[in-house]
RNA sequence: GGGGUUGUAGUUCAGUCGGUUAGAACGCCGGCCUGUCACGCCGGAGGCCGCGGGUUCGAGUCCCGUCAACCCCGCCA
């Protein structure tokens, strides 16, 4: 081992200009091939990777240095670039037309047997063992390229919002609790025993609270915190493009919205985001049954009106105030076998709903299958349905037919492979209902959050209970490929249609000082018509790295179950911790901590 | 909270109908090879078959439980 020196250049610079250079490189050994006479070894780091050459050209103590290299083992090499014959040039390499011929090799360190293969073609080992040694996992190039088109995504954030004249203010991490919303992570407090912070869900409150002092543009790239059970594109920890504008209307939002998502994609993917469309929630919820519709496909939804239907299914589901619902797959009747159609009816009961009716059109309006027992002229209803065709129809309660159908569609857009690759389609929705009904409470819950404004038409709907779910809020989505991307709303900036709003939710006065009396005072101060917006930042990653794995793009993530397996958070603490913080472990104590699991 | 998939060498996997000594590839260790780039060739080491019970003469294989990872529903203002 020796000391280092500095280098010269990245592995992956070195091109046929920079032959007969002296230079110095840094890294990790990426393979090795020994032919005995003559070895290659190829050294690895952040920028890419370059052949090391050994042959009678060499000195006898460098080869005897390079002899001992094994993979990921870390060389410091110095030598002189060369360029290679004309049958050795390597043209999927980068730097394939040069080799570099050491003068000197420093074996910097030596790496224990590794537990997965990091270079090469090996097959990726599970995500379990990944996470455990996540900072090897990390040294793979798939993911060195991720972390480097998120570090473009932060730093084209940052020069677009400062551009748009935002300031970059950072808010409190320990944090009251709020009830409404997701579950919080708490803390507790060693100063005041009993009582405990939060962890933020969002920032929300404060950035509010910053327009009234008067920062007219505020954003921040913060973690928020959600204790929740985990998806795909879901951690408990997670980071949000948080903003908020002054004198905005949401239109205004909505424009340096889709200027920063213009700025990002040009910058990080070099991809030009064109004009982006806007739906309303009822046309999205209608045309493609989610509220985060996937644009890069067909097969939209017709809701028909079967209430004529004396077919018995359709029937019952109409009497219990359903909606009726139509996909049709255009050519869908040849490829679509029996067992197909059953698994299509098992995929929407995951969404309660209770099944599907299929017909496969034939000529002259003719169809197979269930719907063939539909009167012909309802099935007229469904528009563009020629020989050939495969016909779903979804009935039942509305939530359930929407998400039923709305999944189906992408399901089925998947699997017969019609979504173009390498596009992004993004649509705002706008216009969700301020309030959705919550079975289990028996009350009417904030569809975003209790400070979001409703469209003025609606506000005088607010004190009739029995029309709260007609009211819409001047709420908006930004959605890309079926994901939701980021949202936000205009605000209540008075405190009188706030005071209203809480009541509509069935929060009294004195709960709601209670719980937000902060922000209710603030209103009162000359709190400027406001508005914004948070970005879900991983899920843009994703996007730009084209992954279906939040994983992928977050350095050290957690597990569906919120565990990091590397870290082995979270932990047991120590009795005399708890005490210290008035806190007392109602948990048995295992026996053996960690008995299972090697 | 519920449903599904998976768990065998360091890694990725195979393992038939329940049968005697659990295999392969890559990696690791040793040797050979002067233009490789998924280098090649020869040899070697490496296993609590996730864990615990049960059935059986006999379990990697069948049954029950449990743990973990992943995907989904609920949940995520």
């Amino acid at each position: 081992m020796s000391s280092i020196a500095l280098r010269t250049h990245h592995c992956g610079d070195l091109r046929a200009e920079h032959v007969g250079q002296t230079v110095i490189l840094q890294g990790w050994v990426h393979s090795v091939r020994d032919r005995g006479g003559v070895m290659f070894l190829v050294l690895r780091d952040r920028g890419g990777t370059t052949q090391i050459t050994l042959d009678e050209r060499i000195d006898a103590e460098v080869w005897a240095v390079a002899r001992q290299a094994r993979l990921e083992y870390v060389l410091e090499v110095e030598g002189t670039v060369h360029a290679r014959g004309p049958g050795a040039i390597n043209a999927k390499m980068a730097t394939g037309e040069i080799e570099v011929l050491p003068s000197r090799i420093a074996l910097l360190n030596r790496t224990k047997p590794l537990p997965f293969a990091i270079g090469g073609a090996a097959t990726e080992a599970t995500e379990e063992v990944r996470l455990k040694h996540r900072y090897l996992d990390l040294r793979r190039p798939q993911l060195q390229r991720n972390f480097v088109l998120r570090h473009k995504l932060y730093q084209a954030t940052r020069r677009c919002l400062d551009g748009h004249g935002f300031l970059e203010v950072e808010t409190p991490i320990l944090n009251r609790s709020t009830p409404e919303g997701a579950r919080d992570y708490l803390v507790p407090s060693r100063v005041h025993p009993g009582h405990w912070y939060a962890l933020p869900q969002s920032p929300q409150i404060f950035k509010q609270l910053l327009m009234v002092s008067g920062f007219d543009r505020y954003f921040q790239v913060c973690k928020c915190f959600r204790d929740e059970d985990l998806r795909a594109d879901r951690q408990p920890e997670f980071t949000q493009i948080d903003m908020e504008i002054s004198f905005a209307t949401n239109e205004l939002v909505r424009e340096v919205g889709s200027s920063l998502i213009r700025d990002v994609w040009r910058e990080v993917l070099g991809h030009e985001v064109g004009e982006i469309p806007v739906l309303t929630y009822h046309e999205a919820m209608d045309r493609f049954g989610r509220d985060a519709p996937d644009m890069r496909f067909g097969l939209e939804h017709t809701t028909v009106d079967w209430s004529a239907s004396d077919f018995v299914p359709i029937q019952r589901a109409v009497e219990a105030g359903g909606i009726v619902k139509a996909m049709v797959i255009p050519g869908g009747a040849g490829d679509t076998s029996r067992k197909k159609l059953d698994g299509y009816t098992k995929f929407v009961k995951r969404y309660r709903l209770g099944g599907l009716l299929w017909g496969k059109a034939q000529a002259e309006g003719g169809m197979s299958g269930p719907l063939g027992k539909v009167d012909a002229g309802l099935r007229a209803q469904i528009p563009g349905v020629s020989e050939g065709d495969l016909v779903l129809v979804a009935a039942g309660p509305a939530k359930h037919v929407h998400a039923g159908l709305g999944r189906l569609r992408e399901h089925i857009a998947r699997e017969r492979d019609i979504i173009p690759a390498g596009t992004f389609a993004f649509v705002w929705v706008v216009n969700f209902p301020a309030f959705e009904y919550d079975e289990d409470g028996e009350r009417w819950v904030a569809m975003h959050h209790p400070f979001t404004k409703p469209v003025d038409e609606h506000l005088h709907l607010l004190e009739t209970p029995e029309r709260l779910g007609e009211v819409l809020s001047d709420a908006y989505d930004i959605v890309c490929n079926g994901s939701e991307i980021g949202g936000g709303s205009i605000r209540i900036h008075d405190d009188k249609e706030q005071s209203r709003v809480f009541s509509a939710l069935g929060l009294t006065e004195a709960e709601a000082r209670n719980k937000f009396g902060f922000l209710l005072d603030a209103l009162q101060y000359g709190a400027p018509p406001h508005g914004g917006i948070a970005m879900g930042l991983d899920r843009w990653a994703m996007l730009l790295a084209g992954t279906e794995n939040i994983r992928d793009v977050i350095a050290f993530p957690k597990t569906t179950s919120a565990s990091d397996l590397m870290a082995e958070a979270p932990n047991t603490v120590d009795s005399q911790q708890l005490a210290e913080l008035f806190v007392a472990n109602v948990v048995p104590e295992p026996a053996e901590e960690g008995t299972d699991s090697a």
